[in-house]
RNA sequence: GGUGAGAUAGUCAAGUGGCCAACGACGGCAGACUGUAAAUCUGCUCCCUAUGGGUUCAGAGGUUCGACUCCUCUUCUCACCA
């Protein structure tokens, strides 16, 4: 028992330190019943969370299922800094309007995964904005400047001289800070948080807390590409608001590869029943696409529901495999007669003319399943439906 | 504060007076192929009822028959020095 649990909370993850402290921690839970602590901040800057947040969601659910009682640490006063991890340019300044709004969109959606009774939602303004100048001054004195250079990302721009603001150090220690004032057993993060987390470690050491939290840094997830990480940036993400069938599409368009990954860090499904699949996946029992079939309805059914997971995948099915009109078309009508490259455009599936032209030049252009070649097309009084690609559809009335 | 370099399409990045709606790369879209929206190959990628017209190269002026290219000012970025 105590074995399965340690291995369903080391899955996937790229490092762990001090192992030994969880593993404490979960026997006292099985023998004793005794709870513990997993800190885990968020960054309220975002509103919207994607797959990549739900990583971290994950594990710690599976922690909750095994005694943990999680701090959701919201990092309000920290995003007024901005983590230096990885970005040169100093970030924008939230507003606590914002910051308020998307707090409250986070939470809901992160209670998807995380079960709320064993949530505490916790603010480090609260005790952040307290600690005062001179508290400042007490926390930056526990660390040698030699100490900070010695975090990669700080001496990568030092060693390139690029710019860093004494503000960015003080970030790591604010976050170690967190862990000081919430007494936590451990906490997790991605890799890019490594520098931070450890300084909870070195905190709470100084601040003699009489425990020193146990870290667990997830990786970063890939996106749709499989190569960068997963972001809204680059625009390769899977949003947790996507709507059901966009959700499906995009889970079974990543690739084989990683498709495993994603079963690794996201699937709620055990090590034992993932090692199943690709054993069947390899001696060709079991067909690939059935297998992310799986996942994208797992992933549906998780921040949808089951219908929606059916009937995303009917719909799916319908649209690709046989390739036939979707259900849900957007609808539009007009009056009059109308040249074909307007109405493309006017039903929002080409953003001008000239694109258009150059569809209908491709033979991308269908109008009632059928491909049309005629630039000059007018479109008389009847009903159409029109498609550019595979994906685009919308139903025209000319009146 | 001083000095120097730079700002080009979604991004990176060529172009140093007409050959420029602007090389190339990435991204994006489409076609073929496929279990898939992956991989691969091919085409397209400012706008306009188009063998033509219009508006673009940080912004404002100027030089010129003609400016992304030259000059002036403005804004912003970056580097070096203090």
């Amino acid at each position: 028992m105590l074995e399965e649990a340690l291995r369903e909370i080391s899955r996937g993850s790229a490092e762990i330190i001090d192992i030994e402290r969880i593993e404490k921690l979960l026997k006292a839970f099985f023998d004793e019943g005794k709870n513990y602590t997993v800190k885990c901040g968020f960054d309220p800057t975002a509103p919207d969370l994607h797959l990549g947040h739900t990583v971290l969601l994950q594990k710690l659910a599976t922690f909750q299922k095994y005694g943990a009682i999680v701090q959701f640490l919201i990092g309000d006063f920290t995003a007024t800094i901005g983590d230096p991890t990885g970005k040169s340019a100093t970030r924008k300044v939230l507003t606590k309007d914002d910051i308020i709004k998307n707090i409250s969109s986070y939470t809901t959606q992160a209670f998807k995964i995380l079960d709320e009774s064993k949530t505490e939602i916790v603010y480090n303004n609260d005790w952040l904005e307290k600690l005062g100048a001179i508290g400042m001054l007490e926390l930056s004195s526990t660390l040698t400047v030699a100490r900070m250079l010695e975090r990669d990302d700080f001496s990568k721009r030092f060693a390139s001289q690029t710019p860093i603001a004494v503000s960015e150090f003080i970030y790591p220690l604010l976050q170690g800070y967190d862990s000081v004032h919430l007494k936590s057993d451990i906490e997790i993060g991605g890799t890019d948080q490594k520098f931070n987390l450890l300084m909870g470690r070195q905190l709470q050491k100084v601040y003699d807390v009489k425990k020193q939290q146990a870290v667990l840094m997830m990786p970063i997830l890939e996106g749709l590409d499989g190569v960068q990480k997963m972001s809204k940036s680059l625009n390769n993400y899977i949003g947790v608001t996507d709507e059901a069938n966009d959700m499906f599409g995009k889970v079974l368009s990543i690739s084989d590869d990683l498709m495993w990954r994603f079963y690794e860090l996201l699937s709620a499904k055990t090590l034992d029943e993932i090692a199943q699949l690709k054993i069947g996946v390899e001696d060709g029992t079991l067909h690939p696409k059935k297998v992310k079939e799986e996942l994208s309805m797992e992933i549906v059914e998780r921040f949808h529901s089951k219908d929606f997971a059916i009937s995303a995948k009917e719909e799916f099915d319908k649209v690709h495999a046989k390739s036939q009109i979707p259900t849900d078309i957007p609808e539009f009508s007009c009056d009059g007669e109308i040249w074909i490259a307007k109405a493309l455009l006017d039903c929002n599936i080409e953003p001008s003319t000239s694109q258009a032209r150059r569809d209908i030049k491709q033979g991308a252009v269908k109008i009632n399943q059928e491909k049309i070649s005629d630039m000059q097309l007018q479109l008389s009084a009847g009903e159409y439906i029109l498609q550019v690609g595979k994906r685009k559809f919308a139903k025209l009335k000319v009146n």
